[in-house]
DNA sequence: AGCACGCCGACT
DNA sequence: GTCGGCGTGCTC
């Protein structure tokens, strides 16, 4: 009798067992039909065996073991895996999470199949643009990545914006292309990846470049996905999913804007993309190149202290850096949010014809609407949120939940009907900026405006063709894009993410600035950056007005030493919800009792309400778990793990690994 | 996660 | 007398 021991999508630490008597080693990464329940499941077979822990009587069959996609090799398998082990997370639900939609359904649409293997379409084969020349530092830096392209070794590129990092993952990507292997490139987020896809097909005409993330038809993604693991396409431009994405010649993975927190997955299974591609290129033995302007502190330690070559580009190519200027606004009455330093400004690069963004990290007209003779402030009833004031769609709006409700005409607690939008959100400074300059000369760009799938690609157009003098946006405009004419930038509040009481604001804070002020002057002249604060002598704005990125890094890393935060701790979160918060407190109670003999020089801290307490309905609290060794720390998380399966318990928990948000 | 079983309250 | 609440337990 013969047994497969198959991975399912269900939340279970366990994989089970079926009868299959014609199983040989080659079913091994097959995906298989098997009943479960009184459902039919599609699973995929990690191991066979000759006998099983299960009792014959409750043994099943198998039903199918599919063939219409080729089985996962055994390196696909062992990362996956390493990904559950590590982040205490199902395999079952790993590794059927890593498959295409479509393949993890009994029977993926016979469409799929057709054209899986498919020539490139006429559409992947634009005119070929050949390769500039590079910099010494470019050439530097990308001679030390090809140093040695059979061996693992990972690379921070920390490159000023504008220093030219993509030509050395393109040109590094070339080498990998013509000793006939495969790229992975990761980037953050999807919103970036057209103008990137654009310029990557052009660089490789005739060869297969295929995107994997989750904007795509589940029909492409499926295509894209057989085609990386048949070794078809050559380079895979994804996000964070496309980490796992199967690649039997893989040669290289890079990923770009590594500091991004949006590599980092923030419900189910939160795996780091960026930590797991390095494990992948250390199992394959590839290069792993890292590359950003404001690195994570993790990686830049890993940097300065050996584990990763670091290359540095100082210069930014075709254009000098901005200049930046903090505007003190304290004891300044600002006209919309706007100081008169930057209104002053803005009328200036309008009149001779420059573009300018106004950058806002906030969408919607106000972030909260107030009653001034009680007190009142509009609040999510299902979250510790406000809701923030959508004048145009006339709403009340929960940026964390979704719900939305009507403007009250007057405050519900005492009548008063005089509410008072607080504070500024895009909309509001759009509509300001209209008045001043007119309509037609403002755009705004945020998540609300480039929803619509080719809005973005109007709105590009309008920038490009300079129609548009001033750009409102959010973050979204912060990533990536080259806008040639623009010259001024301007950021209002900037100084909110530093209220946050997360040890990582001033990390996150520089490194969002960082990226914004490179929008400005990528055209040849000089950009002129204008930051509004009201800490105008925080080192942060010192460090960014040097464009200093390592000293920063240095003061930064020496408060984290001192604190015996990470990088030289390792973090765990035990995160739970309940219908109520008390249940959820109760239980990470019990779970630190659970701790007591295993917690082998592993600190426990008091559980406690998590940054946003209630959200859509539901009450969170978490602990943090820390230890100075890695090892240490995962084998306490596995032992705990497996005491916390075994209670059972009204709250919902989950384990964090590396949580990004404390 | 689903989906059963299971024992106590208000409906045709 | 049944429909249905969600507590507890299982899925090879």
């Amino acid at each position: 009798m013969k047994i497969i021991k198959v991975a399912l999508d269900v939340p279970l630490a366990t994989l089970f067992d079926y009868r299959h008597d014609a199983a040989t080693e080659l079913d091994v990464g097959c995906r298989v039909v098997v009943p479960f329940g009184k459902k039919r499941l599609v699973g995929v077979i990690m191991e066979t065996a000759d006998s099983s822990s299960v009792t014959s009587g409750r043994l099943k069959t198998a039903f199918d073991v599919l063939r219409d996609s080729p089985r996962l090799e055994e390196s696909d398998l062992e990362l996956l895996r390493f990904a559950s082990h590590y982040y205490h997370y199902p395999l079952g639900a790993a590794v059927m999470g890593s498959l295409p939609p479509q393949l993890r359904r009994p029977r993926p649409p016979p469409s799929s199949r057709k054209n899986a293997r498919g020539a490139a379409p006429a559409a992947e084969l634009p005119t070929a643009s050949s390769a500039p020349t590079l910099t010494p530092e470019q050439e530097r830096a990308l001679s030390t990545v090809l140093a040695d392209p059979n061996r693992f070794q990972s690379h921070l590129v920390l490159g000023v914006t504008g220093s030219g990092k993509t030509e050395i993952y393109l040109q590094a990507i070339a080498a990998v292309l013509a000793a006939g292997r495969q790229a992975l490139l990761l980037v953050p987020e999807i919103s970036l990846t057209p103008q990137l896809e654009t310029l990557v097909r052009a660089r490789f005409p005739g060869m297969r470049v295929v995107a994997l993330h989750s904007a795509l038809s589940e029909h492409e993604r499926t295509v894209n996905w057989l085609a990386a693991q048949s070794g078809h396409a050559r380079v895979v431009l994804g996000t964070r999913l496309a980490v796992f994405a199967p690649m039997p010649r893989l040669g290289i993975i890079i990923i770009d804007e590594e500091h991004d927190a949006s590599f980092k997955q923030t419900d189910r299974f939160r795996y780091s993309a960026r930590d797991i591609a390095v494990v992948r290129a250390s199992r394959v033995g590839v290069p792993v190149v890292l590359g950003s302007a404001t690195p994570s502190l993790e990686s830049y330690f890993n940097a300065v202290n050996g584990r990763y070559r670091l290359s540095t580009l100082t210069q930014r190519i075709g254009a000098p850096l901005p200049s930046i200027e903090c505007v003190d606004t304290r004891g300044e009455r600002l006209e919309d949010g706007l100081s008169a330093r930057l209104r002053q400004a803005l009328d200036e690069y309008v009149a001779r014809g420059e573009q300018s963004l106004v950058f806002i990290n906030r969408r919607g007209y106000a972030p909260v609407l107030m009653c001034h003779s009680c007190g009142w402030i509009s609040g999510c009833h299902r979250c510790s949120a406000k809701l923030v004031l959508h004048l145009g769609e006339r709403r009340l709006r929960c940026h964390h939940c979704g719900h939305a409700a009507a403007i009250p005409q007057a405050c519900a607690d005492c009548g008063n009907p005089q509410l008072a939008p607080m504070g500024q959100g895009t909309q509001r400074v759009e509509g300001a900026l209209s008045q001043r300059y007119g309509k037609s000369g403002v755009l705004r760009i945020d998540r609300d405006s480039v929803r619509p799938r080719d809005a973005w690609n109007v709105m590009r157009r309008r920038i490009h063709g300079g129609e548009a003098k001033i750009l409102v946006g959010t973050q979204i405009l912060a990533k990536g894009h080259d806008f040639p004419n623009l010259n001024l930038v301007g950021v209002l509040n900037a100084d909110s993410l530093l209220y946050s009481a997360d040890f990582r604001a001033p990390e996150r804070l520089l490194a969002l600035l960082t990226q914004v002020s490179g929008r400005a002057g990528r055209g040849g002249t000089q950009g002129k950056v204008l930051i509004q604060t009201e800490f105008p002598e925080h080192s942060l704005y010192d460090a960014l007005k040097r464009q200093d990125y390592r000293a920063f890094a240095e003061l930064l890393l020496a408060e984290r030493r001192e604190a015996a935060f990470p990088p030289f701790t390792h973090q765990a979160l035990l995160r739970a919800e309940a219908p109520r918060l008390q249940t959820a407190l109760e239980f990470l109670r019990g779970a630190i009792v659970a701790a007591r003999d295993i917690a082998n020089l592993v600190t426990l801290y008091d559980p406690v309400p998590a940054a946003m307490p209630r959200r859509a309905g539901r009450e969170r609290a978490q602990l943090l778990v820390q230890c100075e060794s890695r090892s240490r720390l995962q084998q306490f998380l596995g032992e705990w793990c497996r005491k916390l399966e075994g209670r059972s318990s009204s709250a919902r928990w989950i384990i964090d690994v590396d949580p990004l948000e404390l």
